[in-house]
DNA sequence: ACAAAAGTGTTCGATATACACCCATGT
DNA sequence: ACATGGGTGTATATCGAACACTTTTGT
């Protein structure tokens, strides 16, 4: 059995892609500079039109890898920008994902953009469409993230110690966390396990190194003590 | 300046409204009967495409309204549902809403579809689309918004007492509370005022009346204690 | 007087927070 | 020996869970 719809809206579908990194210790977002109209020569976040034959997911998969280089990350939906006027070309749904992703990726140019930069989270330039509200939220929820998710494996090399986690969750956070206090939390959430190998960089005692029991995605979200 | 955008892609946008209600102590979903292919007579979320020159929110109110009656309440975003074969017509991208309003809407019938109906949420029929999934993720998102945000102020009337409130989330929790406890931990939240008016309805002791500081939705997700 | 729901406090265990010293290593 | 970051435990305050009786009213 065939349907047809009628066309009579004209909406287009994009996709858009906050991909965040910690680096020296700050949180940075990955931007592209635009080489087209509209918002020539802006910066904005990597994406662009969604193909009807495409899953929303391989779409900003695909756009991300075109125009920053930066493949194979888990991106998790942070929601829809449909709002009239956003985009000047006409009326455009966007779908929103975020993604955390270690910063070592070779960052490359494309035909849609030029060169893509990580920028500090404190010092976004001027954004194209209102991808700066999408970050805001984008902050929100990755915080939100970071602390009901294993997220943090796909920043974070395959073993790492407890302190560089910490660090991690400090810049993100925005906030100081007592070493002590923090090695009980996550000790009780039951996300990683011990090697028996040791990682030295510098005139001090070693560290033990770590990994994530799941190299997936996984919520404890259920583990929020909500109110009742 | 004018731009076009190449309409490569024959991608729908819809809207769909998970409307929840408490009656008789069990939660209730609106759906209706569709009267069309595809589908056809099976019962569905209410919803349908967006107009190019509505906004989202505009959407889901309007065929909210136009299918089942109920109109005037807040719709908040639940996510996106856009993988490809969900919708036999062709590539069709739904953004799904969740509301609670309260159950004394007079339902309607439409051109659509036939009269709305509330239905329980344990003895649901069979959906079109996937609207299975959908609601059962909206189920989710409306245990953690009561939890954190002020929304059952759609669902009581102005003025309700502690009781009503408190069967209205164990009604939506589906789980039993500790009066105290509930009561306690309510007043924390700040959300409420006190009347000083009582309610009376029968041989026992009247119940002070309280009402929302707050009749727009606030959410007080900062006060969710996470982890860190 | 009694039935029926409203209203209210305390105890106990678990969790969050604050805080300081010893350990292993390189120089 | 000392400088550097790794690693650990305890005491206090706060929060969540469990629990029972008195109050007000209508009949």
């Amino acid at each position: 059995m065939l349907y047809t719809i009628e066309m009579s809206s004209q909406i287009s579908n994009t996709v858009d892609a906050v991909v965040f990194t910690v680096l020296n210790d700050s949180l940075k977002i990955l931007l592209v500079q635009r080489k087209n109209n509209p918002f020539k020569n802006k910066f904005a976040l990597p994406g662009g039109f969604v193909n009807a034959d495409e899953e929303l997911e391989d779409a900003v998969k695909r756009e991300l890898e075109e125009e920053t280089g930066v493949k194979d990350v888990f991106l998790k939906q942070l929601g829809t920008y449909g709002t009239i006027g956003r985009d000047p070309r006409g009326r455009v749904i966007s779908n929103a994902f975020i993604a955390l992703v270690n910063p070592n990726y070779e960052l490359v140019a494309s035909t849609d953009a030029k060169q893509a930069k990580w920028f500090d989270i404190d010092t976004l330039p001027n954004l194209a469409f209102d991808h700066r509200k999408i970050i805001n939220d984008a902050l929100d929820e990755l915080k939100f993230e970071i602390q009901t998710t294993n997220i943090a494996f796909q920043i974070l090399p395959k073993r790492f110690t407890l302190t560089q986690l910490q660090q991690l969750y400090e810049t993100i956070l925005d906030k100081e966390l007592d070493k002590r206090n923090f090695r009980k939390r996550i000790r009780k959430l039951e996300l990683l396990n011990k090697t028996n190998q040791y990682y030295q960089d510098g005139a001090h005692r070693p560290a033990l190194l770590y990994y994530f029991k799941d190299k997936k995605y996984c919520s404890i979200k259920e583990k929020v003590h909500v109110f009742l």
